[in-house]
DNA sequence: AATAATCTTGCATAAACCCGCAAAAACAAA
DNA sequence: TTTGTTTTTGCGGGTTTATGCAAGATTATT
């Protein structure tokens, strides 16, 4: 990457510092000036320009991301409906008596939302955010299992966390999906929580992945695990959906 | 990861100022400027802009809400203002490198909302709001003791992380009080709790206590620790009051 | 009234900015 | 390639902005 940053032309600057602003929200003209190689001046007129095309939010000292703009944060769930649909077709998964381990994500509270009170279960989780909520049902016993908390995926890592969930056993594992693809399986961005999710699925019998069809059949760069390993897919989509066909052969759709 | 929180850009700085404002209702520019690193001339001019701005009402201290007046959605918390009084006190014992544990509550809360976010330390803590909230802050490293969850205390509890808490030592402990009395010391209703709270004071260097005054002078059936274990105690009320006086014996009032 | 905290004002300094210009680089056509 | 045109870039020098500090005024607090 460093090495065609020297001599860079102008729209390839532009794309830089626009990666720049959406990855930290935030760029100053001091530092791209030395990330770039060219002159406070030069960065100064490249954000003039993207300003000007309303890209980013020229400030005294560099540029902020639009976002700063529309102060107000969307705390609206992305996909809600998709998501509920998910969530009701997990929750007929889970029966009396069981012992259910569960990861985090929106989707995953849309489903712990849906548990009824009267159910009699026990619970673990890496999420203290799920923790919580299920902790709110006087039946269940919940059990959340500690670690070094990652602020990005706001759950709980760490080797404490991998050695706890080694010594449990349970019958059903929910994962959330960042990419599923029938060949490649369940992909994953960040290594840390890689390391998690398999020592989930190590622990449990049967596992289940809850995802939105918009995220079928993308990968990242770190397997979590096989698509045979895989026993249940869910998605908003009817399980007769062809979008849904290719994952047949490995996993029970539903 | 590079820290783009020190050296904070106007901009920034003034959504951050809102961000805190929204939460709290009100800021102080005193807290301001330890939180965002620099003079409380500084604080005040962005203050001036926000209120010239109409986004605040500025007022002698810090600022106000605009919706604060119109006590549409009041009392969230109960006694607020004097949690973040001692929030404010409590934060300034926290120095860099140093070991803390923290207990639940929303005098906690309030206290890890004025955290800085140019901190570097490490955390322990055995409730999943507070592990998310210092999550937040980028140089704090976050640990999260795992266990049951209770559901009226919204900590974890249990065998496994009192063993857990057995294994580490820390240099700060914060508790908060259920009742605290200059006789009895510190005393709870819950029995599982107060296994917690032990062992945390157990694991810990210095003990602080936290409480609002209201809570002095009053006693519950099972004692958490005796007055002489506690080092600091932190009330909204100024050191001098007559009403810590039968503390001052056992431990330092601040 | 006394004391402490906070505010205002003015000033100093460093960093960031703007403007114009000339060199350099990129581009287009011969 | 060479030549001419256009765009881009870096730099000098004057301007503005951001910030902290100090001293005195003002406002809370006791």
């Amino acid at each position: 990457m460093e090495s065609h940053i020297a001599n860079m032309l102008k729209k390839e600057r532009h794309a830089y510092i626009l990666k720049q602003i959406n990855l930290h929200n935030k760029v100053l003209s001091s530092s791209l000036s030395i990330q770039l190689q060219v002159s406070e001046d030069t960065v100064r007129r490249d954000l003039f320009e993207l300003a000007e095309a309303g890209e980013i939010i020229k400030v005294h000292g560099g540029a902020l991301s639009r976002s700063y703009h529309f102060p107000a944060q969307q705390s609206v769930v992305y996909a809600r409906e998709a998501k509920m649909e998910i969530a009701r077709k997990a929750v007929g998964l889970i029966k009396k008596g069981m012992t259910v381990l569960t990861e985090a994500g929106t989707t995953m509270m849309e489903m712990v939302r849906l548990i009824p009170a009267s159910l009699e279960a026990t619970f673990f989780t890496v999420s203290p955010l799920i923790a919580l909520e299920l902790a709110e049902r006087p039946l269940l016993s919940v059990n959340l299992l500690g670690g070094q908390v990652d602020m990005s995926s706001q759950i709980c890592i760490g080797e404490k966390m991998i050695r706890e969930l080694s010594q449990i056993q349970v019958d059903l594992c929910f994962l959330g999906a960042n990419a599923i693809d029938s060949r490649q399986g369940l992909t994953e961005i960040d290594w840390r929580v890689v390391q998690v999710k398999k020592s989930m699925i190590d622990a449990s019998s049967r596992l289940v992945v809850l995802t939105i069809a918009e995220k079928l059949n993308s990968a990242h760069r770190m397997q979590v695990c096989k698509p045979q390993r895989i026993d249940h897919l869910i998605t908003e989509l009817k399980p007769a959906d062809k979008k849904l066909s290719a994952y047949k052969k490995h996993m029970t759709v539903i």
